[in-house]
DNA sequence: AACAGTTTTGCACACGATTTCATTTTAGGG
DNA sequence: CCCTAAAATGAAATCGTGTGCAAAACTGTT
């Protein structure tokens, strides 16, 4: 019953390749290696005969002995959302050039299956794991990933003191004053005096902080505090609620969405059946400065998350954590630029 | 030098499970296993003991022995995009529904990288590989891969006899015809006369196979062949593309584009620069509808390609040939349709 | 030619689970 | 109370690879 064509149909084993090549089944594995000291010529041979049957090493076999996955754990709310992917795309990129393959998850958008997806992954053994705070809950994420340290990106509220001074993981802190400031100033500069918050999910951390610091920069300047827009980052909803809050709500001269999909919905709230004029009659800005932000249509400005710099940044945290597991916990951070485009002046 | 502090820093194993429950280490594999006999109160011990001590079986061993590894490899090109991203999200929400967890690979635009990056892939073992004939020769997935039978989503000439009988693996078809003749008799029906087709990357199966048809359907309809607008994929392309054409190339009064990033683009360009209205002076009609296509700055009339019906279509391939290895390749085809906005009539 | 030092080699074990298979325990019926 | 069928149990083999260690093979020097 051991059809040679079904045992054909499963891979070759590095035992296979030893038996053909005439070699140890060691010396496969040291060919594999290349930190391990071989004979050039023999590595050679074994790598020419493992091509020809076409052998590669079994990652899960060797990750059991060395304890690397060469695995790097993403969780993510919405992949086919613009910033998501975007970010997704260049943490893939860049992980693939270290060699780590991305394992993705999605997360629903309320937080209660965040203990079971963490279980799940934690079977894979990922050597990091990269979770949003939007998505799990950090008590979790520490009591549930014992062996992969999680970076956990977050945005701190930059003037409080932060009461967690000794982290639980590494971080990527995103701090949002320096755009956000830009953005006002910007905008009061043409002369927006009443300002309105378009929200993002209102459990999101990052829409939280976002929020409180306009606040605190509209206060710093003189400027009353905005009004709020409900939203949820999506177009459909700001469209919306951006003309239900024009029609019904107190007027405004400036928009500060949480995300630029967020703006694209009230731009296009504001130019398509209220009437109005971007920027002539209402200024707006967005956050993330995504692809499609220089798009002509919308052409916006927004303030820009650095993908490349937040990319760079998490993967040194990868490799630090891998290359000394013990040390302790390191916070990087990025900072936040406006880019001026046509929506304010 | 065996600190307990690091040991501990560790994964729990199922020997210590069942070191600590007082059972054997098959009985906690057992208790894990759904379909295995154990009796229950012995099986809930098991499980509270285990959650205690944070245990979650190792999928790599597990699949060492099973053969089985839960995980799915999808090959993209540019996981930003959005049709892509969107795909992407579909997918993966699908397979963990199903117990897979989401391999993700990014390709380099040009094929140079398949191999290397393929061969990277098999390692991993995943029990089904997802690849797109854009991204990735058929004959080195063949060769590569033989233990997962990948799917290959491919555009095939509806019309041709189809020279591959026999497919090398299972397949998903997209039929294009059908949505294509729906819109080209929509912009015929609105007096459009003298086409022009805006193009993907050139190397790209699906933009190949559209113009063909495009080309076909309108000659069936008595109409001049197209003009062609070169193209990429990209807004950026598509803007400057049909900048270029309108004001060197032969007028046309229908831009039939590749894909809907590519029509936002051409849209632009005749709104913003040539002072053209869509659609009064020229139809435009896409192909994917992402969710952007009904944002109110573009409400573009697409072809759309059905997402749930796709996701579906791949997962049935996907199990259909995890419970029976052995046979024979299928091929699913999923059909399009106009989806009709305002951008024609 | 003998020696010390370095590189290369291969055996045996470890990694963490699952799966026969033979054995013991339990349940059910007369 | 006994007998039989079914369910539960655990010992041992297995999956494919990397690594410690001791032996072997090589290198170059006196």
């Amino acid at each position: 019953m051991s059809d040679p064509a079904i045992r054909n149909r499963s891979r070759a084993t590095a035992d296979m390749v030893a038996r053909t090549a005439n070699v140890s089944r060691v010396a496969v594995s040291r060919a594999f290696n290349p930190h391990a000291s071989i004979k050039p010529e023999k590595r050679d041979l074994i790598l020419k005969v493992a091509q020809e049957l076409n052998y590669t090493p079994d990652m899960a076999a060797r990750s059991m002995v060395t304890g690397r996955s060469h695995l790097v754990g993403i969780i993510v709310p919405d992949v086919s959302g613009p910033w998501e992917s975007q970010e997704l795309d260049a943490m893939t990129t860049a992980l693939q050039a270290e060699g780590f393959a991305t394992l993705l998850f999605r997360t629903r958008d309320d937080l209660s299956m965040d203990e079971t997806l963490l279980t799940y992954m934690k079977g894979f053994n990922p050597d990091s794991v990269i979770a949003y705070a939007e998505n799990v809950r950090p008590t979790t994420l520490a009591r549930v990933l014992d062996r992969a340290v999680p970076i956990y990106v977050g945005y701190p509220d930059e003037d409080a003191a932060e009461a967690e001074a000794a982290p639980l993981f590494d971080r990527l802190d995103v701090l949002q004053r320096e755009g956000i400031e830009q953005a006002v100033a910007l905008m009061q500069g043409y002369g927006a005096r009443r300002f309105a918050f378009l929200a993002g999910k209102t459990n999101s951390l990052a829409t939280q902080s976002r929020e409180r610091m306009v606040i605190k920069v509209l206060a710093e300047r003189g400027l009353p505090p905005p009004t709020r827009i409900p939203g949820d980052y999506t177009y459909d909803t700001a469209y919306r609620e951006t003309l239900n809050h024009f029609r019904l709500g107190e007027p405004v001269d400036a928009i500060f969405a949480a995300n630029d999909v967020g703006a694209f919905g009230a731009i296009d709230a504001l130019r398509t059946e209220l009437g109005l004029r971007v920027p002539q009659d209402v200024k707006v800005v967005g956050f993330d400065d995504i692809h499609q932000s220089h798009w002509k249509s919308y052409n916006l400005t927004t303030v820009k998350l650095d993908l490349t710099e937040r990319t760079q940044a998490l993967l040194r945290l990868i490799l630090r954590r891998l290359k000394n597991p013990t040390s302790p916990s390191l916070t990087e951070t990025v900072s936040t630029r406006l880019v001026v485009r046509g929506t304010v002046g």
